[in-house]
DNA sequence: AATGAATGAGCGTTCATTCAT
DNA sequence: CATGAATGAACGCTCATTCAT
């Protein structure tokens, strides 16, 4: 289960590539403007700055262009994650870090991820599980780095705790982006950062015993 | 800012409700299937139990019926929410309760939220702050519980932090449905309750001075 | 071929005809605003001050409608026509007044005219005989007039001529109100019946002889 | 105010023209046979030998089709009427030929005029005034030629005659294709000709004096 | 490889007409 | 006699997709 091929007419491996970026680049614009349905693939092959007739020498169908456009943003994101998280060594210190860093990079790519999410579910049935598996990379990601902190005996946490807080991690970091109209109105992304990791640490009865 | 009137060109209104009743439910469950933008007015005059005339007579777009799904999932949410939570003293047991009962809703109409979520942002502009007012209410709710809490000197909290609270412990609920594919396969409602609620309470350096 | 008969389900003659009456009255407004085709039954029924189920008893379609607001309209233009025309006694002077009150008819009726001629097209091949007959009895109401100038030797006109005479008489009074956005800018009505009718009897080069 | 541009997504012009011209040639039979409002996009486009998504290429709404239609033939009757105006020198004798010049154009385009006249008012409140120009282009036409009379003193005659002389000759050209039914059964078109414009410059009582 | 004209299934919506009450 | 809820054929229009050039 690798990457779900989408097929080209165009045999140029490096033209494919050149023109599904100038496609996927047009695409999120206007999916971020008007949502998947309501964009037409005219407009699609418009923004890409090439031809429908063009569009279609490398998809097959419109939603190919959704997958490769979900496909793109997570590849971004874990990237952009990997390069933070690979390097931590297991303190709670470096899993602080991360978090702040996954909470930044959400807050700089929100109008993608709110794109990726909203859209999604219009993949058909066989697209679906190559998300689900990239979903499921990424919380791992967090897993990992929570694991190293049990392993390194910073934290003592069931497989179970681990694996909630991972997702309770990764969905705060979403909701930065979705629930903007509540949240961005309250806080600041730095604040949002801090009272998320000192609830996520400290819990709400701390004080009692403090 | 009351409820935003749909119009029908029936005049009985007990008929209206029955009516839009019926229409709901179809739309709900083809909704669930295809998503708003797939399904058509036939499918859900069909699935409603009627013609396409008769579901014109009680709506004037499509978008209405996105409109009065909604609507009806919120007030269906909240009613049962507000039930449980009105009678709350003040008091962390009585959180936990009011938890652990949203998140057993959640787990109820899952179907119903998951689409209210996933097509809500196909509303118009004009329907969009009915919809937000009700999702501000309902984290307002649980802010009321928590805030509760900290007059009767049970939690030590500031605003801030009450209504991060608020938010996390409304979209952890969401998560149970939204992320199904991977949590409820790892556990089971009631240990999806019993986690949260001791990570809420705790955070997970309790153990660091336990 | 008398009156074509529109059906009507109720027996009451009279109601019938009261009935008919507001539906008339009704349907001329909203005809005059909008057209024929524009204009659904219901609106139709609502200006008559009744219910859609009460406008199709006393009709079978909408094109019953038209036909009943083309008669009407006719039965109106006519009535005024004959109350003047009759008592002439072919006399020119006798003939440039009846003009002049046709002139004067077409100028108070011209929306209903407007919607006549507009609209009668619209109906079904097995109407239009009856409308004809109306407009052919009405130039003819003119013939009549002219013959009698021809009989008293007050005018020397070949039947063919007599015949244009009538026609042209009778454009140049449905010309006011068709043409109202350019005429009726240039000439008041009385400025209108003095022009057409010095021209009808003196012509364009009387002056070269004058 | 110069032509109402009708938006093509096609951009080969003379693509365009050519498929304008089928869909105008099309659409005039049809709205001849069943009028602009009981035609359909279908039969129109069926009609003028393509898809219905094909027509949508060329126009943007039904209306579209009217208002190129209307265009088409005042350009086709103006075009007619000016190779004859233009040349004309003033006198009454080239006056009477382009009288009797205008009159064949109308007969042999009755047709296109009747639909034009009985359609036009289909058109929406933006597209009129460029219908109502081109009306008022073509009566000044016959107020220039009589003007030029004037001049000449081959006539004496006030601007407000001059105006309604024109109008008179412009309405007697169409009258003869709209009461087709009863002036075509009375008179040949040579006969109309000859009556119409004796009248026009005799009027109805030379004879008295003659 | 690139174009864009052509296609037609399918959509949301309307409205004349019917008929049970 | 009067009502108005119900019907569904039919409409104007869109847009993903194809294919000849």
């Amino acid at each position: 289960m690798e990457k779900r091929e989408v097929h080209a007419s165009v045999k140029d491996e490096s033209l494919v590539n050149k023109r599904r970026n100038q496609m996927i680049k047009g695409a999120v614009t206007l999916f971020k403007q008007k949502g998947f349905h309501r964009t037409t693939t005219r407009e699609i092959a418009k923004a890409a700055g090439f031809s429908i007739g063009t569009l279609y020498e490398y998809i097959r169908t419109k939603e190919d262009v959704l997958y490769l456009v979900c496909d793109s943003i997570y590849d971004q994101v874990r990237e952009r994650l990997q390069k933070d998280l690979d390097t931590k060594q297991g303190t709670l210190e470096s899993l602080k870090r991360g978090i702040a860093n996954y909470f930044r990079v959400m807050d700089e790519m929100q109008d993608e991820v709110l794109v990726m999410y909203q859209e999604a579910k219009s993949l058909s049935k066989d697209a679906l599980p190559y998300v689900l598996k990239k979903e499921i990379e990424m919380v791992g990601m967090f897993e990992d780095v929570i694991n190293r902190c049990v392993e390194n005996g910073e934290l003592v946490l069931a497989k179970q705790q681990v694996q909630m807080i991972a997702h309770n991690i990764f969905v705060q970091g979403q909701m930065w982006g979705f629930r903007r109209w509540a949240l961005q109105q309250i806080y600041s992304l730095e604040e949002y950062i801090e009272l998320q990791t000192e609830l996520l640490f400290k819990g709400i009865t701390l004080n009692e015993r403090g």
